[in-house]
RNA sequence: GGGGAUGUGGUGGAACUGGUAGACACGCUUGGCUUAGAACCAAGUGCCGCAAGGCGUGGGGGUUCGACUCCCUCCAUCCCUACCA
C-alpha cells in the first residue's frame, strides 16, 4: 500500500479525462441536464466564492450523469468590465492584455480543482465572436420597439473630466481626482424592460426558484395599484396630475409636493434665487447617495397654489428633495395624518394635519386602512369601497383614473467606458441610426501601444466613420453581456448563428447555481432578455432557469472576505498543499450550499484526514467476486443494514436537498461503523462480501464531491472486475436490507425521557407497554399515579401522562 | 425607511413531516506510540453537580401528551436596496 498522493492522482486523473474528452457533450437521447454556474470576472485569480460556487456545480453535474442524465457543463469569462481599465491604468498594460492573461491563469485553476467543463464550448464577452450577436440582437430590440434614447443622470468629476460609475464615488468626491463630483445629464439608450414587468412578475410563480429569491424580485418590480388624480394650479389653465396608492385619504391632503427636477421647479428657478440655490443643494445630494438616508427631508414652497379637486380647498404647492421625477408623475400629494414621510415633512415646515380615517385611532401618522371621516359624502365608507367610489366620481370628472403603477423602471445601458461592447450605431446630424447587421461586429478598437484606455470618445478614427456618419461613442453595461450568455453556450463555437440546433437541444438551463448578490438584478435582466428573445422567435420557454440554487458568501472571521477588508484566503494554496479533493470535501462539507460558510483552517485539515483513512483502507485491496451469502455473522449483517440506508439517505439528500454537507457526514459514518473483521486480511468471504459492497457505495456516493481520488481508487479496486466506470451508473439499495429485528423504544413520563428499552419488533402494543412500564425508573415513577393518556409512536417513543 | 435572512456546545454544523437535541467534523483533555515533536491509534468531551438529579436550541409568552421545529412578542447579527408616494 502507497501513501496518498493527492498531486499525483490528481494530475494522473485529470490527464485521463481530458484524453477521454469525458466533458465534452453532445446531444443524445438520454433526457438532458443543462447544468450552469454563473461566469466569473477574470479579476485574477480565484476566489473563495468561485471554488465553492463552480464546485457546487461540479457536484451535481457528477451526479446526475451518474443517474443517467446527458449533462452539459460549460463555462466562459465575464470579460468585460472596470477593473480591467484600472488595471491597465495602475499595470500599464492594455485592459484585453490583462484580461487574457487572467483567464489562461484562472482556467488553468478551474482544471487544477478537477471541473469538468465542456471547454469546446468556452465564450468570452470580450471577443468579437461574442459581442457581434449582442449587438446584433440590440438593432433586433431596437426593431422591437424595445430600445430608445433619452436623457439621464450620471457622475461627473469636473478634474478628470470623466463620467464615474457609482462605486467610483467615495462620499461624493471622485475616487482619483477626490473632486466633488456634480450631476450631468447626457444622451443615453435605455432598454424598456417595463414591457415586460406584468409577466416578469407573473411568471415568477411557476419558477422552482428559492421563495426569498422570488420574493426580492416581486417587491422589486414592485407592482402597485393607485390612481392618477388631477389637481388643478390655481390661476392657470394647468394641472398637476399625481400618483397615489391611498385615493381614500385625499381629504387629508395638505400640500402638493414636486420633485426638484421637475420642469415647474426647474422653470422657477430661472427667476428665483433661492429656488435655484435649493435646486443646487439637491442635486449636490444625488452625487453622495449612501448619505441619502439620514439626508433630512428638505423643502421650499412655490408660491404657486393646487385646487383640491373635491374640496376646492387650496393646497400649497412645494417643492421636496425627496420627490422623486421618474416614478409616478413626479408629483405628490402630501397627506401627513397617514404618511410617514409627509407627516415629518409636514411637522418641519407647519403644514396642516388632517387625519381622515379611523376617527378612534389618534397615534398618527397610521398608514392603516379603515373607516373615513372628515371626508364629505364618503364619511363611513372603508378604505376599499372610498378608493373604488373616489375614482369612479374623479373620472366621471375626467380628473382622474385607476392605475397600475410598477416600481421597475427601464435599464439603462450605456456607459461611457472604453471597456465594453460598442453600442452598434452611428450618427448622421445627431439622428442616430442602427448598424447593419452585414456590418456587424463593431469592433472595439485597439489602443496604441504603452497608452492608457481612453474612452473611444475621444478616438477620432473610431469617431468618424463613412459617408459622414459619426459613431456612437459609448459601451454596453456589462449586465448586457451575461444576460443572455446561458442561451449563447451550446453554440458558442458556432460562427454563423447565434442560437443553433444545439441551443434548442440544452435549453432551458436545468439548474443555475449562483451567489445571492445576483438575487435580483442579473436574473431579473436575463429573464427580460428571454422573454423578449422568444418574442423575436429565437428561443423556446418563457423562462431560462428553470432551477435556481443561490449559494451563500463565503466569510473569514464572520465577515465576507473580500480586498478591502484584506482578509481573502487565497485557494490556490490549499490546492497546492492538500490536493483539490481535498478542498472539494471541505467546501462541501463545512455547510449546506444556502448558508454562508466560515472558512476554518484546522477543519481543512480534518477533510483531509478523511481522505487519508479512505485511501488506507482501500488502496492496494481487489474487489473479489463472491456469491450472495445466506447467512451474516451479526456484525456484517449490521454493515450490510447500515450501507443501504446510508445509499438512501446520501441519494435522497443528493436529489430533494442539495445537502451535500449530510452526504459526507453519513458516508463517514458509513465508514467509521465498518467492522474490523470485514477489514482484517483472514475476513470470511461473507464479510468480504458486505465489505465489497459497502467500499462501492462509499467509493460511487463520494465521486461527485471528491472525484479523484474516487475514480483512482475505483480504477485500482473495482474497474477490471466489474467493466464499469465509476461514473457510469448508480448503485441500487434494497429496503428489505434496511429492516432491523429490534428497535430502541424511548419511554417518556409527561414529556420527558425517563428510560430507554431494546424490543423486538414484533411485538403488540400490549405488550410494548407493560415492557416500557416495567422499566424500573419507569415503574417508581409511575407508582400510585393514575395515567391519563398513553402515547404511542411506532418503533420510537412511549410517553405516559399522568 | 423598505425588503430578505439568520440566531443550537469552545468552533463549523446535524436533527428532512411536531417525537431521544448536539449526528458528522474541528478543537480540547487523558492515555498509547516516540529521545522529543509531527503524524497515527484509543478513550472522553453541552452546562451545573461527588452523586442522585437538575438545566439547556437569542429573551419572554402561548398552543401541544410532547416544540430547535408552529403562533405571538421582544432582542441581536448579517445581506440586499435606497426617500417608490
Amino acid at each position: 500500500m502507497s501513501e496518498y498522493n493527492p498531486s499525483e492522482i490528481e494530475n494522473s486523473i485529470q490527464k485521463l479525462w481530458r484524453e477521454e474528452k469525458r466533458f465534452v457533450s453532445i446531444p443524445d437521447d438520454r433526457e438532458k441536464f443543462y447544468c450552469l454556474s454563473m461566469f466569473p470576472y477574470p479579476s485574477g485569480k480565484l476566489h473563495m466564492g468561485h471554488v465553492r460556487n463552480y464546485t457546487i456545480g461540479d457536484v451535481i453535474s457528477r451526479y446526475k450523469k451518474m443517474q443517467g442524465f446527458n449533462v452539459f457543463q460549460p463555462m466562459g469569462w465575464d470579460a468585460f468590465g472596470l477593473p480591467a481599465e484600472n488595471a491597465a491604468i495602475s499595470n500599464e498594460v492594455s485592459p484585453s492584455e490583462w484580461t487574457k492573461e487572467n483567464i489562461e491563469y484562472m482556467k488553468g485553476q478551474l482544471n487544477s480543482l478537477g471541473l469538468g467543463y465542456d471547454w469546446s464550448k468556452e465564450l468570452r464577452t470580450c471577443e468579437p465572436s461574442y459581442y457581434k450577436w449582442e449587438q446584433l440582437l440590440f438593432k433586433k430590440f431596437h426593431e422591437k420597439g424595445l430600445v430608445y434614447k433619452k436623457k439621464a443622470l450620471v457622475n461627473w468629476d469636473p478634474v478628470d473630466e470623466t463620467v464615474l460609475a457609482n462605486e467610483q464615488v467615495i462620499d461624493g468626491k471622485g475616487w482619483r481626482s477626490g473632486a466633488q463630483v456634480e450631476i450631468k445629464e447626457i444622451d443615453q439608450w435605455f432598454i424598456k424592460i417595463t414591457d415586460y414587468a406584468d409577466e416578469l412578475l407573473e411568471s415568477l410563480d411557476g419558477l422552482d426558484w428559492p421563495e426569498n429569491v422570488k420574493t426580492m424580485q416581486r417587491n422589486w418590480i414592485g407592482r402597485s395599484e393607485g390612481a392618477h388624480i388631477k389637481f388643478k394650479v390655481e390661476n392657470s389653465e394647468d394641472h398637476l396630475t399625481i400618483f397615489s396608492t391611498r385615493p381614500d385619504t385625499i381629504y387629508g391632503a395638505s400640500f402638493l409636493a414636486i420633485s426638484p427636477q421637475h420642469e415647474i421647479a426647474v422653470g422657477l428657478s430661472k427667476e428665483n434665487i433661492e429656488i435655484s440655490d435649493f435646486l443646487d443643494r439637491c442635486k449636490e445630494m444625488k452625487a453622495a447617495e449612501a448619505d441619502m438616508a439620514k439626508a433630512e427631508k428638505l423643502g421650499i414652497p412655490t408660491g404657486i397654489n393646487a385646487i383640491h379637486p373635491l374640496t376646492g380647498k387650496r393646497l400649497p404647492i412645494w417643492i421636496g428633495n425627496f420627490v422623486l421625477l421618474d416614478y409616478g408623475t413626479g408629483v405628490v400629494m402630501g397627506v401627513p395624518a397617514h404618511d410617514q414621510r409627509d407627516f415629518e415633512f409636514a411637522s418641519k415646515y407647519n403644514l396642516q394635519i388632517t387625519q381622515v380615517i379611523n376617527k378612534e385611532n389618534n397615534e398618527l401618522p397610521s398608514m392603516d386602512k379603515g373607516i373615513l371621516f372628515n371626508s364629505d359624502k364618503y364619511d363611513g365608507l372603508s378604505s376599499k369601497d372610498a378608493i373604488s367610489s373616489i375614482i369612479q366620481d374623479l373620472k366621471a370628472e375626467n380628473l382622474g383614473e385607476g392605475l397600475v403603477q410598477f416600481r421597475l423602471r427601464d435599464w439603462g445601458v450605456s456607459r461611457q467606458r472604453y471597456w465594453g461592447c460598442p453600442i452598434p450605431v452611428a450618427y448622421k446630424n445627431d439622428e442616430p441610426f442602427l448598424i447593419d447587421e452585414s456590418e456587424l461586429p463593431v469592433k472595439l478598437p485597439d489602443l496604441p501601444e504603452g497608452a492608457g484606455p481612453i474612452p473611444l470618445s475621444q478616438n477620432e478614427t473610431f469617431i468618424n466613420s463613412k459617408d459622414g456618419f459619426k459613431r456612437e461613442t459609448d459601451t454596453f453595461d456589462t449586465f448586457m453581456g451575461s444576460s443572455w450568455y446561458y442561451a449563447r453556450f451550446p453554440s458558442a463555437d458556432n460562427d454563423d448563428e447565434i442560437f443553433d440546433e444545439n441551443s434548442k437541444y440544452w435549453l432551458p438551463v436545468d439548474l443555475y447555481i449562483g451567489g445571492i448578490e445576483h438575487a435580483i438584478l442579473h436574473l431579473l435582466y436575463s429573464r427580460f432578455f428571454h422573454k423578449a428573445l422568444r418574442d423575436l422567435g429565437m428561443v423556446e420557454g418563457n423562462e431560462p432557469f428553470k432551477k435556481l440554487l443561490t449559494q451563500g458568501m463565503v466569510l473569514k472571521d464572520g465577515a465576507k472576505m473580500s480586498k478591502s477588508k484584506g482578509n481573502t484566503v487565497d485557494p490556490q494554496a490549499y490546492i497546492e498543499k492538500y490536493g483539490a479533493d481535498t478542498v472539494r470535501l471541505y467546501m462541501m462539507f463545512t455547510s449546506p450550499p444556502e448558508q454562508s460558510l466560515e472558512w476554518s483552517e484546522s477543519s481543512v485539515e480534518g477533510s483531509s484526514r478523511f481522505l487519508k483513512k479512505l485511501w488506507n483502507l482501500i488502496s492496494g485491496r481487489k474487489y473479489k467476486i463472491i456469491n450472495e451469502p445466506n447467512a451474516l455473522s451479526d456484525p456484517a449483517k449490521e454493515l450490510r443494514r447500515k450501507a443501504h440506508i446510508t445509499l438512501m439517505k446520501v441519494k435522497n439528500d443528493y436529489d430533494n436537498r442539495y445537502s451535500f454537507n449530510t452526504v459526507i457526514a453519513a458516508i463517514m459514518e458509513l465508514f467509521n461503523s465498518i467492522p474490523d473483521q470485514c477489514k482484517s486480511s483472514n475476513a470470511s468471504d461473507e464479510d468480504l462480501f458486505c465489505l465489497n459492497e459497502t467500499i462501492i457505495f462509499i467509493l460511487k456516493a463520494l465521486f461527485p464531491i471528491a472525484p479523484h481520488i474516487s475514480e483512482y481508487l475505483w480504477n485500482e479496486y473495482a474497474k477490471d472486475v466489474l467493466q464499469e466506470d465509476i461514473d457510469s451508473s448508480w448503485p441500487k439499495f434494497d429496503e428489505k436490507l434496511m429492516e432491523a429485528d429490534s428497535f430502541q423504544l424511548v419511554v417518556q413520563i409527561n414529556g420527558k425521557v425517563r428510560g430507554k428499552i431494546d424490543l423486538s419488533v414484533n411485538l403488540t402494543q400490549d405488550e410494548i407497554e407493560s415492557s416500557a412500564k416495567s422499566i424500573e425508573n419507569i415503574r417508581d415513577n409511575l407508582e400510585g399515579k393514575e395515567i391519563r393518556k398513553v402515547i404511542y409512536i411506532k418503533e420510537k417513543i412511549i410517553n405516559f401522562v399522568i
